[in-house]
DNA sequence: AGAGTTCTCTATCAGTGATAGAGAATCGCG
DNA sequence: CGCGATTCTCTATCACTGATAGAGAACTCT
């Protein structure tokens, strides 16, 4: 199979899948794809742009193309979908969240955006509002993700550290860490009411 | 001087003013502390636990301590100023948030989620409301100086960047991104601006 | 068939985090 | 003081990274 832009770049979600994102080399890649890593260097500039277009495509797996909200939905659960969107988009992937941190300049990103403010403005919010409940939503989304991906402390980082006393000097952060794990509750609830507090506000705390 | 942990951390923080968070490396740091590179290991385990150090001394840089709102001041205002801290630390480096995101588990993080989430109890908000509301700051905090700090797109990575196109397809993203650079408005504006969405809800639009 | 273009190769570079193990420096104690 | 033990720093080296130069295949078009 001819090798281009596209297949490369296929591959290297392919391995950003198997290996997360420091396991995302020329040579490797290179290897998978039946190559030897300079090769590589003729289809794609640097690295950097790699990591640009494996973003795209991660995001893009997500946003095939931008739906507007139903007549009769009201623009704040539809915001709340398209960032649960975002998020699923950056969880289908080891480190999602870094692969799009570390993409600057990102069009499917910007697309996202539009869709979502020229949404609101159309739906009555101004424009002003408007910006800063995107702003907020999407980059939220990001900062939720990124910790969250952040697997848990290896091993022999939490050497000498000491639970218990953790636990007395931070009391109600661990109360709210307990929470992750009662039945019935996941993750998924921590960050659907964290944007209802944003698109709504403290009215959202039913 | 003699070599300890404390003056590791110190240089590292001024090589990483001086050459960002890539020119961070185990020999430039080494060098600037008058040594050679493996000695660092016999201080410091590995390279993670260099960053995890980094990001606790910029913390620690803007929290020394942890001061609870005034008497007569509301907490929404408290913890926007508190945001507000959490950010200018970030920003008091080249890629402080980027070093914060890769540090996984930091205590003065903890013990900033702390006092804020038990200040809101204090204040008699709902120990679940105000988990929501600190996780939704913090993070959207994080999100929003990582991308603050991921400075403008190199000029190769602007190659073939049509950016007449981009302002056509994207107009009420530009038109957003225009509001930047208004004389008087400042990213400090649309931070502040963002935070109150979160901790007011949309009646802050004042 | 032959020239020109497109693509892939070998060889190599400078730089990275990390380890093994030799050796200096310092400390505690008789 | 002297000397063993500990604490710290060194040289040498490893496996690996992103990247480039430049030789050489392969393919296309006339």
């Amino acid at each position: 199979m001819a090798l281009d832009r596209q297949r490369i770049v296929t591959e290297a979600v392919a391995l950003l899948d198997a290996e997360g994102l420091d396991g995302v080399t020329t040579r490797k890649l290179a290897a998978r794809l039946g190559v030897r890593s300079p090769t590589l260097y003729w289809h794609i500039p640097n690295k950097a742009a790699l990591v640009n277009a494996i973003a795209e495509a991660i995001l893009e797996q997500e946003f095939p193309e931008f739906v507007a909200p139903g007549p009769e939905e009201g623009w704040q659960g539809w915001l709340i979908g398209l960032a649960g969107r975002l998020r699923r988009a950056l969880l289908a992937h080891p480190d999602g969240a870094r692969v799009i941190s570390a993409a600057q300049l990102s069009l499917t990103m910007a697309g996202v955006s539009e869709l979502a403010m020229s949404t609101l403005v159309a739906r009555g919010v101004p424009l002003r509002r408007a910006r800063l409940v995107v702003v907020t939503a999407l980059r939220f989304t990001v900062g939720f993700v990124l910790e969250e991906q952040t697997g848990p402390p290896s091993a022999e980082a939490l050497e000498g550290f000491d639970m218990a006393a953790y636990t007395a000097a931070y009391p109600t952060v661990m109360a709210g860490v307990r929470e992750y794990f009662e039945p019935g509750r996941t993750v998924d609830d921590l960050f659907r009411d964290c944007l209802e507090q944003v698109v709504w506000g403290p009215a959202a705390s039913s």
